[in-house]
DNA sequence: CTGTGTAAAGCAAACGGTTCCATAAGGAGG
DNA sequence: CCTCCTTATGGAACCGTTTGCTTTACACAG
């Protein structure tokens, strides 16, 4: 059978009680019984049942990953990957184990959140999506949980999050271009209901309207996280009868929808078209060509995210209302989509 | 506070036992019983407690997935992904909660395997890799735990484990690109001490051999899981002054690498080489060109393991010593990168 | 009317820890 | 020499469930 700390009380001569003293380094603990006992434990493999422990300590040393349903979609695998990577290290680091969860609809996830935690089975949740109206921030809120999003929140103030600067990120992707010489510059954005996709746009309007640059209606189009979007963009933006030379695409997953669209038509990057996206995801460097792409520090944001969840799961007090927004820095980083003055031979 | 069992109990009238026998579906309670029991429970919102469930009951309803220790690198592949979210549909659908768990080194992996199995935390363990010596998989067989190996062992036969016939694969991939008109054909393998490096080559092997194809050994150059490899590798095979024209590599990564140098070499994919690699990750078809790939049905593999990882939890005594060993089928996805006939102009 | 069988529910002992409170043994101070 | 304090340890209750064993309450046969 297994060992518990019963035996080793036994073997050692000495109360349970001194055992979970020695265990926890309690001060009261003479040196000798503490290293007899010590021995002893090393002797038999003794090692904690964590499930007994978390009865009686009401913490778990475990949080919880909620996946957002359309991770499901194959393409945006690659940020969330590198998102659960800086959350795991941290909180490995941290003593925390990592739990991930999904579900297929919004009200699953809701059920999995609500079973986690109210049975006591994880300390605290990430949650990898800021979307508008949920349910399951409602459900974490109001039961007073520790959780941090990834992403912005606009509707909740006082809700910890991790999040990049996207409008200043799109800012300074958009001046890049224009710093290369562009004037005429297009914007394909994500899906309008995500805060990512908003502030990006905001960026690009305040970088545009800061140099006085004209803005057609007709230069920024919607779409989604993915390659078919930027495809479609392209297309649309090439048969302008005044087209734009550069432009900016909220995911690198629309850029390689641009290239490749670009590349069918024998257009040239970047000389008939300059691209800046976000989020310089592994393969921005392989496509051709490279494409200049914003950093978001996307490991840094997952393990930012653990260490304040953890943070605030040990000292849920320390919450001085003021930090509970947490921006992770980006930066652009230059390659050959975008390194070309238009009107230059 | 919290609402417990005692509380339902207290509210309803019976004793914690007859809640508890309703809350398991105990058939000696009356079905009035039951249904007063099932009202209260909803109106105060009770939530088992897992850790005292798992206390009584010796299980946990979860399992884990140890990651490779280079998983610093390796996580930055999409492969992984794919095989968590597989195990984690496929796990959440049979009531299993996921737990990620990675080390810096084996040290570390087997201390957290340990410490979540004997601490009674996770009741069984899906390990994603195939390492030739092993002390978690030591540590795993002399305990009794349930486990299941994503990969192939060679040293014990009577593993749980779930594979691709990765001899076959290769055999597969390279015949096409014989089939295709290609005879100096190189290959870029994996760590040596994969097991699916060596499975790999063999089925390279198998197939010249098959075709009566001369085999240089410079043709065959080892490398890891990642870009650099392949860039590496290409720059050694194009510098051979009989070089081949066509590569079978042992991972897209690897492609990735390959075409990245080629791009830069201004040399043409497949006309100057053709290339086929494994795992069809979703960027394979995004390159250019579009990468040829095997396919090994990454999801369906980790779907797989988890289905019968609980199997074994939970029926540990019925395996029969056979079909211990799951083989999911792969195919050849031909892209653009080796639609090529070499002379042909 | 008593004995027996059966369905429904309760009691209490685990499960493996933690922690408050009590106790014993010295040592210091008066 | 007695009291009081300190230090090291033991005892026991408790955390929230499950479950084997009783008990209760009938119904029915003898």
């Amino acid at each position: 059978m297994t060992v518990t700390i019963k035996d080793v009380a036994k073997k050692a001569g000495v109360s349970p009680s001194t055992v979970s003293r020695v265990l926890s380094g309690h001060p009261r603990i003479s040196l000798e019984t503490s290293r007899k006992v010590k021995v002893i434990m090393e002797e038999m493999g003794y090692t904690p049942n964590m499930m007994a422990k978390s009865l009686v300590s009401k913490t778990t040393n475990s949080i919880c990953i909620i996946l957002p349903k359309p991770a499901e979609e194959l393409f945006s695998n690659l940020f969330f990957m590198e998102l659960i990577r800086g959350i795991v290290t941290q909180s490995s680091r941290s003593g925390y184990d990592v739990l991930i969860s999904s579900g297929a609809n919004e009200k699953e996830e809701l059920e999995a959140v609500s079973r986690l935690l109210k049975g006591r089975r994880v300390d605290g949740v990430i949650l990898l999506y800021s979307r508008k109206d949920d349910a399951v921030i409602d459900f974490l809120e109001s039961g007073g949980y520790p959780f941090v999003l990834v992403g912005r929140s606009d509707r909740y103030e006082d809700i910890l999050s991790v999040d990049n600067d996207n409008i200043m990120a799109a800012y300074d992707a958009t001046n890049h271009l224009i710093s290369m010489g562009h004037e005429r510059i297009g914007f394909v954005s994500g899906p309008p209901n995500l805060i990512v996709s908003r502030d990006r746009l905001e960026g690009y309007r305040k970088a545009m309207q800061n140099k006085g640059l004209e803005m057609k209606a007709e230069w920024i189009v919607e779409g989604e996280f993915l390659q078919d979007s930027g495809y479609r963009a392209m297309s649309f933006f090439m048969n302008l009868p005044n087209r734009p030379t550069a432009l900016v695409a909220v995911d690198d997953m629309v850029s390689f929808g641009v290239l490749r669209g670009l590349n069918e038509l024998k257009y040239k990057v970047p000389e008939d078209l300059a691209i800046v996206s976000f989020n310089n995801i592994p393969l921005s460097e392989l496509s051709s060509p490279p494409i200049s792409s914003i950093d978001i520090g996307i490991y840094h944001l997952g393990y930012t995210a653990s260490q304040v969840l953890i943070q605030s799961i040990q000292k849920p007090d320390n919450h001085d209302g003021y930090t509970n927004r947490f921006v992770i820095p980006h930066r652009l980083i230059v390659r050959e989509s975008s390194m070309y003055t238009p009107g230059k031979q």
